[in-house]
Formats: structure tokens, C-alpha cells, sequence
DNA sequence: TTGAAAGCGCTAACAT
DNA sequence: ATGTTAGCGCTTTCAA
């Protein structure tokens, strides 16, 4: 015997108002005499009467929904992220649907179609790209998007992330201060704008040091690519790496076990290794990783910001933000 | 400029038909004609038309939206469940509208009506316990919850997990075969089912064996907390542990970073460590940790599948379900 | 198979 | 400050 959950009407009747008067005492800053106000919250408590979102929202036009997109969860950066952008969202009165998206780049349209189905008054892309086209349909609705933790070369989107080019130019200065001589780079999914962006940063950082990269090996952002990276990039003949920067952290626990593990080397004695994120884990004890700190909760916040900025003004051209990030210096590098 | 989407009216009238008409061509097992199918799919696509899918759950009084709480989400055993979760229910047609709680219960009520507010067709609380009020105001309105990983007591109410008992029975069975003869515990949080089970199991399977617990310090599931357990453990004055079972991986690791770093242990020569989950991790060669597998894909499904089952069928009493978990032996673990 | 009419639950002018 | 009216975009009887 399923029994309804009330409506505005049934509490409108029991107080013996009108509807209008039961919905402004539940609408932020209309106007309604205290008196009604306790009456109608009073019986609707009775009833258990909460509005119906749904058809406010069919009406108001906005849905206080966010369509969240997310594709890596395996890397611990981003159930951080989602944890800190799903607070600041609440704290702003907004809910979030999620979706987690193939990592091929193909099916994602279908998906955030889906989603738009939903009237989300906003979409957040995090590592996640979608088609020029979906852009172009979100821009005409004036749904505004934000891509987080990653940039989108040709697309005019507003995107969030920290400055990854000046972060790989800190890997690579530190690299050089500290006496290495011989550095290998492990990357990151080549179509990644972070992956692109820090590995750029690198090369210039090595290059005004008088230090060219020796040696590099695509991880893909992935456990077991990340390790075979490592092992194709040990064995080549005659080389005497004292330094690998990761595209990652997760990828860089990857590289590290490999070294300890399969090939025996010792960290930092035989090998310095430095990764980016500082996800959690870079701190414990077994990793001890040197790292470039990326300020996830300010980037959250940016883009919580940013997104309901646009919201409120469609109009808004869109912006590149971009927030410093810091190297963090721990026990898996050491000076030559 | 903002061009709204195109509604169902427009469509209508570009191909001179009625909006029922439209509307049918857009609902499963609706009878229209092949032509006409045609005519408005071929106008709807030139419009950029989609239903919607607020509208029609207003009508239809099913909004195709799962409610999803999450709590640990730095536990890895979440973003895995997770994405496993969304993933099976995207196959069924229905989206996942997400929130994280506070691991303080006394919010997540709060939390839980303004996710009711959108009309969900159903909840999934991961490690999340909801007030019996709740819990009965769901079943009067008509909505299903299913409880992952986490049963609660006294509460009617369906869940999945794994058979926890009979796991820390196999991990106390295998201590004792082992000549494992004094063994420690680190709890997670108390009032978690999972915790208690475990426990539970665990001490039930030492008894068995003519053993006692020798040692107990609570971890909360918690990193930190983990690690000062471990430290209590083992500075008890005159203990000669030679294992410790740590109620999750997520502290085991911890845990285990404490016996080597700060107390300069080995293991598994000086001491075996077992945890429960069989996170990704615990296959890594640094940790390489013995566990209790939980079968995250099968508890996803099971989880999906009764969730929607509930959905088709109100009436249906609540079930708990229990699946079997596996006993994952690797190196953290030593015959004595 | 198709169209006309009614209405899901709510909010937003417009009066009063 | 409150009620009346209209309508958000859609689906669903009911007739034809």
C-alpha cells in the first residue's frame, strides 16, 4: 500500500490556502506573512510535504543539477577531486550526477546527452574531452561546461587546471640543482593536455639547464603500462639513468615498484624518482615521493565558481585558469 | 543568443503532426506507424530535439535516477564499487545522482530528503547507515534502498555485502594452520556491520582453534587511526605478536608502513599482516598483501539487480544478500 | 494508427 | 500579503 508522498495541494487544503501560498513559503525571498509561513510548514511537516524538484525545476528552467563526468578513477587524484567538488557544490545548493566515462573518447557524446536530458544547468568534464559538436549544441543551450584538470587545445571551453607546463619546468630545475645528469621522462596518455603540458615544462626546464631528456616511454596514465614503461626504459643497453620523472604519482608507484621489485635497484641511492599530483599515498612512507603538489581543493573551488559564475551569466566569455602549483621535495630524490 | 532546445511542439509542427504523435515516437512500445517514425526522427535530429526527461518523469512518475551515498571514498574499495555500480545500472537505463556524506550519521538524513526531492526511483547507500524514520518514510513513498557493504541491525531493510563472518573465519583458520599463536586485531569503526562481522567471524574461527585474541586497538577505517593502533599494538609491554588482522586493506596498509618504518619490522618474517577487501593495491609487490577478496562486480550487480527488482515490484519483501568472499594468500603472510 | 483533451506538481505574472 | 490564472514539456487516456 504505497502511500503518496503529499503534494502542495494536499497541504494547501489542509491549511486552507492557496497553492501560490504554499509555494512561496517554500521559495527563497517571496513574500509571505510569518503567521502563514508557521501554519503551512507546520502542516506540511504533518503531511511530510516536500516540494517536488522536478517540477520546479520544469518550470524555474534550472534543475540545480551537475553533470559529472569522470573517466580515471583508479588514480586517487580523483576521488579527491570528485570528493572536494561534490562539497563545494553542495555548499552552493547544487547535486551532482555522475557519470563515469569510457576512457575512449568515442561513446562520451552519447553519455553527456544523457545527461543533458536531465536540464543539468551545468557539466563538469573531469580529464574526460567531448566532440567539438557537443560543445558547440552546450554553448546554444547555454549549458556552461568546465573541464577539469585538463584543457582542450581548438575549443574556446572553459577549463581548471594548475599550470602544468611551470610544474614540469620545477621537476626539471630540481632534477639539475641536485646533480642528475641522466634523466628519463615516463608519459602520460599522449592526448592528454596535462601529459602534453608537463612534459613541455620539462624539456624547456632541462634545456635552460643544459640537459637534454634521455630516454622516454609512454605509460598512459595506467598501472601495468607504467610498468612495462619502466622496464622497456631500464633495459635499454648502456644507459645509466639517475633520474625518471612520471607523468603521475599513480603511474610513478608503478615506476617505483618495478625498480625495487623486479630490477632491484634501490630509491634514491640508484635512482631518483619524481612523480606529480601528490595524491595521499606519494607521503607514505614506502613511496616518500618528491612531487608537484597540485591544489585540488582550490581547484575545485575555482571550478565550482567558475561554473555557477557562467551559470548566472551565460554570456560569460570563457576562461583558462590556471593555479600555481608546488614542488613538493621528499626522500625519492636525492642529490648527486 | 541563447537558442533554447527544441520541444516536442516544434517537432510536431515542422512535420505537421499532433505532439502525441512525437511523443510516441520517443516511448518504447508505443504503436506508431514506420513513416511516421521516420518523418519526426528525421525532424527531431534537424531540430536537435530530445525528450525532456524531467517532464516525463513528472508524468510518469519515474525519474530513472538512483540516489547514491558514499562515505570513504579515500578507502579504494569505493571508487572500484562505484564505478562498477554506475556502470551496471547504466546498462539498465538509469543514471546515478551522487552524494558523499559525512561520516557523522546525523546529516546524512538531510542529505538523503534533498536527493528525494528529485524523485528518485531508488537509494544505494554505500557504508552509509540512514535513520529508521527514513527508512520508513522510503517504504511509504514507495522507494527502494539497498544497502551496499553495510548491513544495519535492527532496520528491515535490503543489503548486499559479503559474507564477512565467514571471512574473518577463513583469515583466522588460516592464522592457526599456519602456527600462527598470537594474533592481534585492528578494528574498524564500531558501528560499522562490516567491522563487527568481521570481527565476529574472526574471533569465532580462533576459538575454534583453541586460540584466543591476544591484542585490540581500533582503527576506524581510517588511515591515521590505523597507524596509531598498530603503535599501541605493538608497545604493549612484553607481547610477542606474530600476526595482526586489520579489519580493511586501507588500513592494513597503514599498518603495515608502521611495522617497517617506525618499528623497523619485517614481514612476514618477524610478522604476518592480513587485511580484507583485496584492493588493487594489495597485489602490489610492496605490500603484497594476504586478504579476504570481496567479489566487488557480483556485489554491484547483486546490488543493481534487486535495487530494480524492488523498483518493478514494490511489494517485495527486503532481502539480504550475502556473497561469498575468497581467501587471496600472498606474501605478507608466513608459516611458522 | 493518430489527434484532442486532460493533467503530472509546481511557480510566476497579474490582480486584489 | 494572498488568490487566480496560465503554463513549464511531456505522456496518456479516450475517441475517431
Amino acid at each position: 500500500m504505497t502511500q503518496p508522498i503529499a503534494t502542495s495541494r494536499e497541504v494547501a487544503e489542509r491549511v486552507g490556502v492557496s497553492r501560490s501560498a504554499v509555494s512561496r513559503v517554500f521559495t527563497q525571498g517571496a513574500s509571505v506573512s510569518p503567521q502563514m509561513a508557521e501554519r503551512v510548514r507546520k502542516a506540511a511537516s504533518e503531511l511530510g510535504y516536500r516540494p517536488n524538484a522536478l517540477a520546479r525545476s520544469l518550470i524555474t528552467g534550472n534543475s540545480r543539477i551537475i553533470g559529472l563526468v569522470v573517466a580515471y578513477l583508479d588514480n586517487f587524484f580523483y576521488p579527491q577531486a570528485i570528493k572536494a567538488l561534490s562539497h563545494q557544490l553542495k555548499q552552493r545548493g547544487y547535486h551532482v550526477l555522475m557519470f563515469m566515462a569510457p576512457k575512449t573518447a568515442g561513446d562520451v557524446d552519447d553519455v553527456l546527452r544523457e545527461i543533458l536530458d536531465y536540464q543539468v544547468d551545468g557539466l563538469i568534464l573531469a580529464s574526460v574531452a567531448m566532440s567539438s559538436d557537443l560543445t558547440e549544441q552546450c554553448r546554444q543551450a547555454g549549458i556552461p561546461v568546465v573541464l577539469f584538470n585538463r584543457t582542450q587545445p581548438g575549443a574556446n571551453v572553459t577549463s581548471v587546471t594548475s599550470d602544468n607546463v611551470a610544474g614540469g619546468k620545477q621537476v626539471a630545475r630540481l632534477l639539475a640543482e641536485t646533480g642528475h645528469r641522466n634523466v628519463a621522462y615516463v608519459a602520460g596518455w599522449e592526448g592528454a593536455s596535462t601529459q602534453q603540458d608537463r612534459e613541455a615544462g620539462f624539456r624547456a626546464g632541462l634545456a635552460q639547464a643544459g640537459l637534454t631528456l634521455n630516454g622516454r616511454a609512454v605509460g598512459n596514465f595506467e598501472t601495468e603500462a607504467a610498468r612495462q614503461a619502466a622496464r622497456d626504459l631500464m633495459s635499454a643497453p648502456g644507459n645509466r639513468r639517475d633520474a625518471i620523472f612520471v607523468a603521475n604519482d599513480h603511474m610513478a608507484f608503478a615506476v617505483m615498484d618495478v625498480l625495487r621489485f623486479e630490477l632491484g635497484l634501490r630509491i634514491p641511492e640508484d635512482l631518483s624518482v619524481i612523480g606529480f599530483d601528490d595524491v595521499p599515498m606519494a607521503a607514505w612512507p614506502t613511496y616518500d615521493l618528491t612531487t608537484v603538489r597540485q591544489p585540488t581543493d582550490q581547484m575545485s573551488i575555482a571550478t565550482a565558481d567558475t561554473l555557477l559564475t557562467q551559470i548566472k551569466d551565460p554570456i560569460a566569455a570563457p576562461t583558462r585558469i590556471e593555479l600555481a602549483c608546488e614542488l613538493i621535495r621528499r626522500g625519492s630524490l636525492r642529490a648527486r
